[in-house]
DNA sequence: CAGCGGGGTTGACACGTTTTAATCCGATGA
DNA sequence: TCATCGGATTAAAACGTGTCAACCCCGCTG
């Protein structure tokens, strides 16, 4: 091992295994008092320039790192924030994530990254650990649309900010992109191709983000002066690929025929989708067409290219972080702000028809 | 402020606003100790039934939630681990995540996720806030190959378990597969097919998987008696969709013929590199075979369903956790294992040579 | 009946940091 | 020369929990 000590010769242990090194170490290093290594850490303007570089200088030397426990304690609160998402292997979310961590790292919050498994009972369970590690905030994409646990959380003064989820309610921050817009605006598209029968795969229809893109598609409908009844569900537990095979068998075998145009409420369903009628030798877009939601990078890339709704999934997770952080530093005049985005459809090979020149976009 | 008593009726605020719930007013309100409180959260069996229905009744009503900052501090280490990765974007690492995740709350553990970006330098800030926080232990999937970071750690006292990062040194634990023999793997298939010109485009060359992928592509080539001049490298700065069709869009402007297949040290990579030749008119795999690494979900769905070495990946992420849980947990008798698992070749569409029957794998 | 043992409970201290009020010291102005 | 002032530093008191030795009570044994 390298040997690196300080100025002395073979005398001081580098932080190694004996006692904890904390501020009290420090300070007796350097020759100060506890306090002012304290000031040095916290705030270094209010201390000497000679004591702060000695007692800088004594935290390298015996490479001190602060304990946030400590601070924590006694602050109250820690400097770190934690973002509960749906589904951790939903690119989606990763990318949102991405927003998250870059905003709170420029603004010296760490981050607590979870994950519901779009399961009630998880999102409860992993809340609570947050709660216990006294995180100054928290970015929630609920799984229930009742927001009771969000609630709770508040009521114990820990600020929330729903992400990926409105909310009418003025007591909260929200930010979100809208889904029945963006629902409308791929069965629109996808009726304009000249669908006259649609199939829509689903999630739990509990989830917000379905039951939204659903309401959508139906406005969509409505518009064009179709009853609902032209519209066949299939309703799958999960928003994964996976479940998307499952719902995309589910429609090869119920023997019906198949929907000219599906709408999947999210690009891993569609990715599920696809897959399994084009193994079953269904062209698309010629026999079905197809479209999903997210426009997650893979999409772009598919056996047929997806059509999409995109959403500006990384600014969703940097304003959400910039709203939670306000309303937790600044002590008194927040305003609760509810976002709302705008999607934008992105057309694919996936629903385009043979004879349509007008999609928007195909980088 | 809510003065909040013990046993008369109707007075007692529910844990709003107030004054915040510790274990003093569980105690209060329970009739008991504080240690009693502690005893029944941390020690439940040397408490009678009677006294722990009462505390355990006193902890619901007033909606308490154990402080972890103040355990954590008095423990000297709190009930969390730290999960360091290259990419959260990358669903070989949300895979091994997802192990990890499901381990640790198992065994009553949280996990904050982090991740590195694939620079030494995020590492390093990262795994300082975790050294912070005081987890219990870390899982570490390093971007350098000295370990520097790691060491660090460990001097401090902090068990780091290595994770897809084989290592010598017997005084650690570490899991990984085998990417020598993945890339051998990968080469020999493709070489196999008949390819007799490759190519290689590959991340930064400092990952040690890139290094390691290399070098089983070269024993393969130098197996086969062929000089590594056949081998055309190209290396990108990162390992994603968008990297690899840089990479791609480099070998298409060379002007050099293209390869007969290009091996991709990434699913990732390999998705990006696959794109930019469609959009060329390079017929893959008549033109060029493509293969890549990790076997991501999204492989299997390409444009042309992608060739790929799989790598256990779930269980990379159980074992590691369970090597972590299992240093930190026993106290003294833990012998450090070095894990290493084999990868496995899986055909697909993309490298698959015209009349070529032997395929191992097509689900 | 005294002594004993053991399960159940208590009280007090320690963990490392932040913060506030108090102290110290050198310099300035009268 | 002395009082004053202000910046730099310090001492001490929290924060909420875990632990450990001490203590109490009760039933049992001798």
């Amino acid at each position: 091992m390298s040997t690196d000590d300080t100025g002395r010769p073979g005398a001081s242990t580098p932080a190694a295994g004996g006692g904890t090194v904390g501020i009290k170490q420090v300070a007796a290093h350097a020759g100060v008092s506890p306090g002012t290594v304290s000031n040095v850490l916290n705030r270094p303007e209010r201390v000497a320039a000679a004591t702060r570089a000695r007692v800088e200088q004594a935290i390298v030397e015996l490479g001190f790192v602060r304990n946030g426990s400590a601070s924590t304690l006694r602050a109250g609160h820690s400097s770190t924030i934690g973002l509960m998402v749906l589904d951790l292997a939903n690119p989606f979310f990763t990318d949102v994530a991405r927003g998250v961590e870059d905003v709170a790292s420029e603004r010296g919050y760490a981050v607590i990254l979870s994950s519901s498994g779009e399961s009630d009972e998880r999102e409860q369970r992993n809340l609570r650990v947050l709660a216990e590690q006294r995180v100054r905030g928290v970015l929630l994409t609920p799984v229930g649309d009742e927001g009771g646990n969000a609630d709770r959380l508040r009521d114990r003064g820990v600020p929330v900010v729903l992400l990926d989820h409105p909310t009418p309610r003025a007591n909260q921050c929200s930010v979100a992109v809208d889904d029945v817009a963006g629902g409308e605006l791929a069965v629109t598209h996808l009726l304009d191709d000249g669908a006259r029968t649609l199939g829509f795969v689903t999630g739990p229809p509990g989830l917000r983000q379905c039951a939204d893109r659903r309401r959508g598609a139906l406005r969509a409908l409505r518009a064009a002066c179709l009853g609902r009844d032209v519209l066949r569900e299939v309703s799958v537990g999960a928003m994964n690929a996976r479940a998307g095979q499952e719902a995309a068998r589910r429609l090869l075998e119920s023997g019906a025929p198949l929907p000219e145009a599906i709408f999947c409420a999210n690009d891993l369903l569609a990715l599920g989708v696809l897959r399994v009628l084009l193994q079953a030798g269904v062209k698309v877009p010629t026999d079905v067409a197809l479209i999903g939601y997210d426009d997650i990078e893979f999409s772009a890339a598919a056996a047929v290219p997806l059509s999409s709704v995109r959403q500006p999934t990384y600014q969703l997770g940097r304003i959400a972080t910039e709203l939670l952080l306000e309303e937790c530093d600044e002590s008194g005049g927040h305003a609760h702000q509810q976002v709302m985005f705008q999607p934008e459809l992105v057309v694919r090979e996936s629903s385009r028809a043979a004879a349509d020149d007008r999609e928007s976009n195909s980088a």
